[in-house]
DNA sequence: CTGTTAGCGCATTCAC
DNA sequence: GTGAATGCGCTAACAG
């Protein structure tokens, strides 16, 4: 493994000071002609390429890297964010640096280290909100920062309408003729703060008031996320003297989770009972869910677009922050109620 | 934004010179626990974290970050992978920094540049083929490379066993009765080199000889990853005048396209075709997809394992190149063929 | 055990 | 225009 060649080398073999070919490698104006070929043809000899970390420590330079933050990323809805996001930054010279967060603790270890190590020039954060705290630190430490799918007053945001999506389920449900809806979702009260869970049990009842349904406590079920918890709590909801006749979910993954519980009892779906889920993953469409399609995608490009804004040197300007529509996709699950 | 604290500053206010500093920091046998204890404490006030772009400068330092450059990585398999990957990294203190290619030109501009851009310690290449000529640049960068789901004689590589994959599964469609099996696969002429596909045709068609079956060309269909074209292929197949009674698809989101299609010719599955699929990817389970289980995640772990070997500095050894074995999952999509 | 010093590769002064 | 010197934050080698 032979040594990386280093400005000194190509200086050597060119002639001239180091000085001079870190000008001609930054395109400064004050270089002759003349040497500037010697410089270039010495580079290409050498395969020359300079040392980006090097280029960093020295002037503050830039990583030309940015970070997300995101919880379970392997979840269908973070990878769709993450596609979104990784579209832009492949038509940029920017490199993805991924933090993975799998618990609290990872959380706060990584709001602390992360503006600090200047790994990377900005950070999009997703679905984590940080304090009042962290986000005084990211402002000390100058790290640009845009969140997406969460909010903080201090900072950009990219949301997504929850509250409406929980609205527009509900009224699907009640439009279909169904009185007795349960809902479903992920604990409301979490350790890492997810909030959407809750915003939509906001639309939920808003709607559900609105057309003059009482809400019922007993019809609200938490667990954690996944399917198998989801099959579980569909189970406790038939279980009740007057089950439900429609079941709204906080995820594809937890309607699946439902549908699967309804079915292992005999019952039919959307006969028997109506689903609906949220964020329209892939598989959404091979079952027939009926849903609520979250511009997941999107809203990753978006906040790569309000990342850079951020970041652009010539006029740095502060993104408006902004809550993307949600969308209502009738599929098969979903149906009036049995007759009763 | 203030100015980032230093070892300087953290030195200062412990009273002590930055090399003791740089001495805990790097948990350097020779620092008496007082002292230690005394830098802790500033280290602590002052919220301090080294630089880890300095710390790669000086002495050729680590970067502490690994690179993992993967094609699509938004699809099921590959975000298994990753799972896997990111687990045992979570545990260490390296940081990911994930490439991701859509393209050939990416691909060819990646190999290049993530060796001498040395913002990685090492790197772990997901499906992915260097060629002679790549391999021999990493070599003279002295970037350690570790191939997942692909191999190279000169480097390190962890497989998963694709022929016998496309052995079990078509043995599994021979046991069951079927004779006429047909393949639907990725291109096998592809521009990355992707090889799993013509792997598992090689498993297949040694099955189909051991068992007496003659190879029929017109039972491989080719296409695009993905729901749609496979769900195009089997009508092709379906159009066919002696159509196959089992079809393998060579991804679980194909055999989806598969039965996709076969359901909308108003057939059942298995009833009437057997689908097998591979992969064995989330939603298989809630399909009641029978499939060749890969062990993605397991392969992602040992990938990284591999990673770690090459880079241990007391003694960097050069780990085995070894395959993982698969397994066969049956579930509700094969059956006897009909009667016929 | 611990303080001091010399680089790591580059960009950026400052003189010439 | 261009070469030499200085420093970015840190680790390692060298003295004490």
């Amino acid at each position: 493994m032979s040594r990386t060649y280093t400005i000194r080398d190509v200086a050597k073999r060119a002639g001239v000071g180091v000085g001079t070919v870190s000008r001609v490698l930054n395109d400064h104006p004050s270089v002759s002609e003349e040497t500037r070929q010697k410089v270039l043809a010495a580079i290409e000899e050498l395969d020359f390429h300079p040392s980006p970390v090097a280029r960093q420590l020295s002037a503050g330079g830039k990583t030309l890297a940015i970070g997300i933050i995101a919880p379970f990323f392997t979840r269908p809805a973070f990878v769709g964010r993450l596609e979104g996001i990784e579209a832009v930054l492949a038509q940029s010279e920017y490199d993805l640096v991924l933090y993975n967060v799998e618990t609290p603790e990872q959380q706060a270890s990584l709001f602390r280290k992360v503006p600090y190590e200047r790994r990377v020039d900005g950070l999009i954060i997703i679905s984590l909100t940080p304090s009042n705290e962290d986000v005084k630190r990211f402002e000390r430490y100058g790290m640009p920062v845009v969140l997406l799918d969460t909010s903080h007053p201090d900072l950009p945001s990219i949301t997504i309408d929850d509250v409406d999506g929980g609205k527009q389920a509900t009224r699907h449900l009640v439009e279909l003729g169904h009185r007795r809806i349960a809902y479903i979702s992920d604990p409301l009260d979490n350790p890492f703060g997810f909030r959407s869970s809750a915003l939509r049990l906001e639309g939920y009842r808003e709607m559900l008031a609105e057309c003059g349904i009482e809400f019922r406590p007993d019809y609200h079920r938490q667990g954690e996320h996944g399917r198998h918890v989801a099959h579980h709590l569909t189970q406790e909801l038939m279980a009740l003297p007057d089950p439900p006749t429609a079941i709204f979910a906080a995820s594809d993954t937890q309607a699946l989770g439902a549908i699967e519980a309804i079915r292992q009892m005999g019952l039919r779906v959307p006969e028997d009972i109506s689903v609906i889920g949220y964020d329209d993953i892939e598989v959404a469409a091979y079952v027939g869910l009926t849903t609520i399609r979250q511009p997941m995608y999107q809203s990753g490009v978006e906040s790569v677009k309000a990342l850079f804004q951020l970041l652009d040197e010539e006029n740095p300007s502060l993104p408006a922050s902004y809550t993307l529509p949600v969308q209502l996709i009738e599929r098969e699950t979903t149906g009036p109620p049995a007759a009763a």
